[in-house]
DNA sequence: AATTATATGGAATATTCATTCCACTTATGT
DNA sequence: ACATAAGTGGAATGAATATTCCATATAATT
């Protein structure tokens, strides 16, 4: 049979999306009338495009619980020739996605008037986190982390302290660190009752804390108290003139970049991060 | 012959990298002893290592200009089985890192001399969040953010609803627009009272919901109730298939790239300091 | 300069992979 | 309830692609 031959009535289109964006209009406008094989295709394909852009047809097959056959079926049903063929566009979405960062900013500055508002404050924050975060990347000190999980490994209860802006960094750090297994407790300042919240720590115990410019008072209260009590002190903070960086026992300097005198907190979120996986690895390797 | 034997003195490692930061490391370090073809071929994949990824050996070998066997050549004097197995390399560069959490531990523990684990697990998270931006920005929809704004900014208060993973977005937005002199309420589900907190929305409100696979039922319970009380509904979530997609006026589509099983949180992150600033810098216009 | 080792191009081969085909099942319409 | 169409799984096929092999060229060593 010749391809590419306009078939039947399931092929409403000749002429196939050759952009991801408009492949996945096209899939979801078309969702209700797919059979059922190939709606389980179209689920796995719209959740998992990074697989079915690198994947043989055989893996991605296997991960979508189908046959290979139904992939082609399922491509050829939206008008495309094969799986090969519809492959190719979720390349294409890795690749534009890919080249990206240096044109776009460029792209930006040229027609910025073009773009809206929103979308130039959009990409002033990607651009000002990813700054922030090769900023980190680059003067991350490797003796600091190494010092900050010896003192958290060991530890009964982790208490994390941090609040206003920084409330966002410790809380998402109470949910991993929870999940992972390891015993947490967030002062959270409920009901006023922080004080109370990281009363009973004892030697045995750590904290980490996190505050920025302007320190707010109650944080370094805190971290002072809990210091007080023996337990290790880990701090994130933004500068040697900052209270925490004195009290604590190892410290982290993280320097966000602003954008229209908002700083960001991706640098800060990612450290907590790897400082919650790298606590969980270590602790698992014994 | 047997594959992947050790053989001659060309091949320092038995176990190349799996990782393209330590691959690229390793080929600029052997650059001098690599014989002229394969300089060539190092060079091209250096870069441009997304075609690498993307193209198949004749493709690549055309644009390198050399023959396709030069790269399967290449590829094992590096120690790889063969290009199949390198592209590998280039491959999971661009791919998000699915693979489970005792995998991915298991393989950084085999290549993880040099930096130490905590250094290579920061710098996955590093990477990992700086993919999840660039995509956000190259994927996002300037119609989406101002049909966002339009819902919210005639909105008397705004509730922000989002637990668990999504719950430092809400707490950080309720934060920064309480700086800015937006009107919030932040569901925080304290004592239970959920459903109460949501309890007095009107159609003259808004929310801000927030949610990722698997979708707290209680998350996707408060929109709806905010929801069929009139008020205006701006989801951020990461699929078609999330309950918040139906239901919400307008949504977003956030899909963060994760390391180790754990995904990151910027891309939501900035896209809701971008909706905030956004936000008010509307307000202010006024 | 002669000899040996290494590198290279290109054709031959082997393997992987998408695609097609067919028997069988499930749904749809009369 | 029957007949017909649509959908599905799995093996067979054929195309695309990586890899190997070998003759030839280039460099290194004596």
């Amino acid at each position: 049979m010749p391809r590419g031959k306009m078939m039947d009535q399931n092929n409403t289109t000749a002429t196939p999306p050759r952009d991801y964006a408009a492949l996945r209009e096209m899939v979801i406008a078309r969702w209700e009338d797919l059979p059922r094989r190939l709606t389980q295709v179209a689920e796995y394909a719209l959740n998992n495009p990074d697989d079915v852009a690198f994947g043989t047809a055989a893996s991605i097959a296997a991960k979508a619980e189908v046959q290979p056959s139904t992939l082609v079926r399922f491509s050829q049903a939206l008008g495309y020739q094969g799986f090969s063929d519809l492959q190719d566009v979720f390349r294409s979405r890795l690749r534009d996605q890919v080249l990206g960062y240096d044109e776009r900013m460029a792209q930006l500055r040229e027609h910025g008037h073009g773009a809206s508002r929103a979308s130039m404050i959009l990409d002033g924050f990607a651009d000002a986190s990813m700054r922030s975060l090769s900023a980190m990347r680059n003067r991350h000190d490797e003796d600091v982390m190494e010092r900050a999980l010896d003192t958290l490994e060991g530890a009964d209860t982790i208490y994390l302290i941090g609040l206003r802006r920084s409330f966002p960094v410790t809380s998402y750090m109470a949910y991993a660190l929870g999940k992972l297994g390891i015993k947490t407790i967030l002062i959270d300042a409920v009901a006023g009752l922080a004080a109370e919240q990281a009363g009973f720590v004892t030697k045995q115990d750590a904290a980490i804390t996190i505050s920025f410019t302007p320190y707010a008072s109650e944080t370094v209260a805190l971290s002072q108290q809990v210091r007080d009590k023996g337990a290790g002190v880990v701090a994130i903070t933004d500068s040697v003139f900052s209270p925490l960086a004195g009290l604590a026992d190892v410290w982290f300097e993280v320097a966000e970049a602003d954008f229209e005198g908002f700083r960001t907190l991706n640098a800060t979120m990612t450290l907590a991060m790897a400082l919650t996986v790298a606590l969980a690895d270590r602790r698992k390797a014994k």
